[in-house]
DNA sequence: CGTTCGATGCACT
DNA sequence: GTGCATCGAACGT
């Protein structure tokens, strides 16, 4: 089942949460890509200063006032995309930045996208468990773009899902690789999961 | 083990 | 011109 818009029309939090053990679902021309998620991170309105929405609206984070439901995905150091679920109410910026998945579809083309990188040109075939390890390697690894900017996630080709998959024992953390508002544990993963993206930090 | 650092593009000031 | 919600290689201990 997938996901509807009120999934994402509730507390950042909340939504952060329940999409731990939902699955990604990504069909394009080369075939179907989908993971189960196993790592978020919460950014919630102007008054979080690692929110893209910290300095109020702009170009690149109109998505975030937009309507629940869509994605929001930025391009990071010039390298990585960076893929987030708009969550809470038009006019209130909030997004859930999905960080790593348990590959289980469409293992092969993601290995195929991931050795395209240029700085993977030449190297050893990633391990399973590395596919989706890591926001910019997820996206990689699914396919998903800046085009994808916008997008709704309740219909068409990128999509969440309900299969039923038991999330498993989930841990707040810090949030990681930002350098202001790491005070919020705003970070959700699987513990022990292997796909996880970095150690976590302060439980 | 640990830390440092270059690659790379674009929104924002 | 500056600074990233990163990644992975290259070093040092």
């Amino acid at each position: 089942m997938i996901l509807p818009a009120d999934f994402y029309r509730r507390q950042t939090l909340d939504v952060a949460r329940d999409l731990i053990g939902k699955v990604l679902v990504y069909k394009t021309r080369h075939g179907t890509a989908a993971g189960a998620i196993v790592e978020v991170e919460a950014y919630i309105g102007e008054d979080d200063p690692a929110c893209h929405a910290a300095a109020g609206p702009t170009t690149r984070n109109a998505p975030l006032y937009g309507p629940p439901g869509r994605a929001y995905v930025y391009l990071n150091y010039g390298l990585h995309d960076m893929m987030n679920a708009v969550t809470e109410e038009e006019g209130r910026p909030a997004a859930v930045l999905i960080r790593a998945l348990e590959p289980l579809e469409g293992l092969p083309l993601m290995r195929r996208r991931r050795s395209r990188a240029p700085w993977r040109k030449g190297k050893a075939p990633v391990a399973d468990h590395e596919l989706c390890r890591g926001p910019g390697n997820l996206c990689r690894a699914m396919g998903i773009t800046l085009e994808d900017n916008m997008r709704s996630l309740t219909r068409g080709p990128l999509t969440i899902h309900d299969r039923g998959i038991a999330p498993g024992v989930i841990v707040w953390s810090k949030r990681i690789g930002i350098r202001v508002g790491t005070e919020h544990q705003w970070r959700a993963t699987v513990a022990g999961h292997r796909s996880v993206s970095a150690k976590v930090i302060g439980a």
